[in-house]
This record gives C-alpha cells, structure tokens and sequence, in this order.
DNA sequence: CTGATTACTGTACCGCTGGTACGGTTTGCC
DNA sequence: GGCAAACCGTACCAGCGGTACAGTAATCAG
C-alpha cells in the first residue's frame, strides 16, 4: 500500500530519505497554504508515513519547522554557488560577473514548469509568531548571508566602477532580497513567473546604470 | 464588565463602529500572526465583543477576510490619493510629481512609530488556500489598481522624458509593489523600517536613472 | 544465520480550541 | 411600549497537536 518510490537501496539511508521525504512534502503543502494551516495529518497523508513514524524523526511541529528552513537555506545557497560559479567562469570582470548570474537567475526562474511555489523565508516570516526564537533567528540569518554575498561582489565593482550616484552597498545588496521575494508575491498573484523574471532583470539593470554600465 | 470605549453615541452608527472595531482589531492580530493562526477568540478578547455579537455582523471567518480585504484596499487608496494630491500640488512636471510622491511615501514610512505591522495583501496572498476565490479576485484586482495609478504617470513621464533605457511600463510600475512588499518582508525581519524606507528611496533612484534625470 | 538495533506501522487516546449555531437579552428608536 | 437591530451566553463538535505503546519489518554487526 505504502508505494514507496524504492530510492536509496543498499546502507542505513532509509531513515535520511524518509526524513527528506517528511520535509519535501511539508515544504511543498506549507509553500501552498502556509504554516498553521498545513496540519500534520496533511502532511503524513501525501507523504505516506504514519503519525508514529512522523514523530519517530520529529520532536513535533516546531522541530519539523527548524528543520524546513535549514534545508530551504542550504538549497539556496547550493543554487546560488552554483550560479555564480557559473557567472565567474564566463567573465573575470566583477561587475559582468553579477550581471551574468542575474541574467542566468532570471533564465532559472523562467524555466520552471509551473509557478513559482513561493519562499520559505517569506511564508515564515508572515507567521513568525507561531516559530520558536531559535527559527527566526535561522531566517534573519538566512537574509544576512544573501546580503553578504551580493554585498562582497558590490565592493568589488565599486573599486573599479565610481558609481553614478552614492551607492550603499547593503541596500543595494537587500535589493536584491527585496526584489526576489516581492517579485515571487507578484508572480503569485498573476499566476505566472514572467513578473518574478521582469523584476529581477529590472534589478539588473539598475545596477548597469547605477555603476554607468549603460 | 465589556468595557465599551464609549465611541459614537446618538444614531445608529454604534454596529458601524463595532463592526470597525472588530475589523480593526481582526488586521492588527492577523498582521503579526497570520490569518490562520489567528483565532476568532483572539479577536473577540481583544475587541470586547461576544462570539454572537461577532456573527452578528460576518457570516464567518472567510467573510471577514473578505471585509478586511475591501478595507484594507480602501484605506490603501485614500493614502495613496492623497500623497499624490500633494505631489501634484508641488511640481508640474510628471516626473518630479512621481519622484515627489515616493519621497513622501519614504518620508511616511520612516515616521512610523514602530515597525510597519506588514501588508494584508502579502499575508494573504502566502495563505491564500485558506480563502475564496472572490477573496483572491479582490487582491489581484488591488495589485492591478496599483499598477495603473504608477502606469499612468509612467506614460506621462515616457512622452517628456526618454528612457536611457528601453522602459517597459507595467514591469516598471509593478516594480513599485514589489519594492514595497519586499520591502516590508526585509523591515518585519531586520525589526526596523529603515529598509522599506532604503528600498523605497532606491526605486525613486532607479526611476530618476532611467528617466535621465541624474 | 542470528540477534540486536533501527525504523517504522497501527491504534487508541486526550486535552484543547476553532468554528458554528441559536435561543435569549439588551438597546435604540418611532 | 412595542419592534427591530444589536449583542450576549452557552452549548456543541470536528479536528488539531501531541502522547503512548505494542507489534512488525528492514538493516547490519558479528
């Protein structure tokens, strides 16, 4: 009955796949109707696993939380070393090097099948009540690690482009951030990724003509 | 014992102001907690009502939503509105109306005593599952008014103004929405408004970037 | 092959609460 | 003083998160 799809054979990784299975389909359903109103009789139905089972590998709901945004973090942050790795390869330019991971960034996003199912980070964040301490400060710690990333990049095209105008590299950082989660909202709400994509690309080209690329 | 705040005596405006009451204190609470992890009961304590003096006045909760929805978009407008009114009261010009408009809005944000309580529209949108499709139809419908009053001034600027760059009118003018949403996400964060304000002022940059005006 | 450990299943249960319903009571108004 | 509108009180129930635990299947060490 239980049509496990028969991955990982072999060693002691059963219990590591049941556990991504738990969190995949968590992710999936919380992205969906958020938080509190996934409950974990939802998730243990699409996941086919049983409340013992569940709770054999969470503590409860708060864990199976804590546990949901360190892998959403670690996600991202492998999609996006993978991207820039890409990027640095393509140019030895700082400035090209950013544009070029935006540029492929926004290709990702165009290319998935369907919407986008929305941030992790975001959905938390409107229920952050209902999360311990310990989470939330995962999630800001999350934010701050994006920040540095694309700040680091900015320092180094500030010292070989002067910037049209002042620029302050962590808000021009946490545009970035600012433009990722109000533009997946957007596509949310018209139901398409297109604006997720124009918005990203909007970013990239204000960077061109801040740092007087165009 | 219910300690009635003793507002709007003489004519039957009292279930108006009830009904405002429970609206009123219904966003406070949903705005922190999130639509389903607030309680009916959460609302009743807080605005000293009974659960049948509630359903006197909304069917349920999904109607509620519905009501809030209606007033929070309306409350938006007359915001809006007026900032604009300003605006247009201090320059001629389309673009310096625009740019006016934004350092207002900033300038509001900033003002804030505490941390902006965060946008319905977002918040129900990551929840969206929860509530009907009418309710949905009235945020979409929302996102697209907002999108039309920056639309229209887009136009205006692009006939006196042209772009450095070739301007796509609706991505530029969702980029208005989804500064302010992702904005507001990385205040509720970094527990502080100076964000929103940071982003908010860098999309005012952008707009005088690509319309020449730096 | 064996036995121990891990990784679950199945079931039964509990306290609590969110949502609903509705009969009764107060209040305002002509 | 009578009639709605506005509101109170209480009762009810499904469903939630969480617990407990006995039984069973998979895995691995020796």
């Amino acid at each position: 009955m239980t049509t496990r799809t028969e991955e990982s054979r072999s060693t002691g990784t059963r219990s590591a796949a049941t556990r991504e299975r738990i969190l995949a389909t968590a992710e999936a359903l919380i992205l969906q109707r958020g938080f509190t109103a996934t409950s974990i009789d939802d998730i243990l139905e699409q996941a086919a696993i049983t409340k013992g089972g569940f709770f054999y590998h969470f503590n409860g709901k708060k864990e199976l939380a804590r546990a949901l945004v360190e892998r959403y973090l670690e996600q991202d942050n492998r999609i996006f070393t993978a991207l820039f790795q890409q990027a640095d390869a393509l140019s030895e330019d700082p400035l090209h090097q950013l544009l070029i991971f935006l540029k492929l960034f926004a290709d990702m996003m165009a290319d998935m099948a369907v919407t986008h199912p929305g941030c992790l980070v975001a959905s938390f964040t409107y229920e952050s009540q209902q999360l311990d301490d310990e989470v939330r400060a995962l999630i800001r710690q999350g934010i701050l690690v994006w920040r540095k990333l694309i700040s680091l990049r900015l320092e180094k095209i500030l010292v070989k482009y002067p910037p049209r105008q002042p620029a302050d590299v962590p808000t021009l950082a946490d545009m970035f951030t600012s433009t990722v989660e109000g533009g997946i909202l957007l596509s949310r709400i018209y139901n398409s990724n297109q604006p997720l994509v124009n918005q990203i690309l909007q970013y990239r080209m204000h960077l061109r003509l801040v740092f007087g690329d165009l």
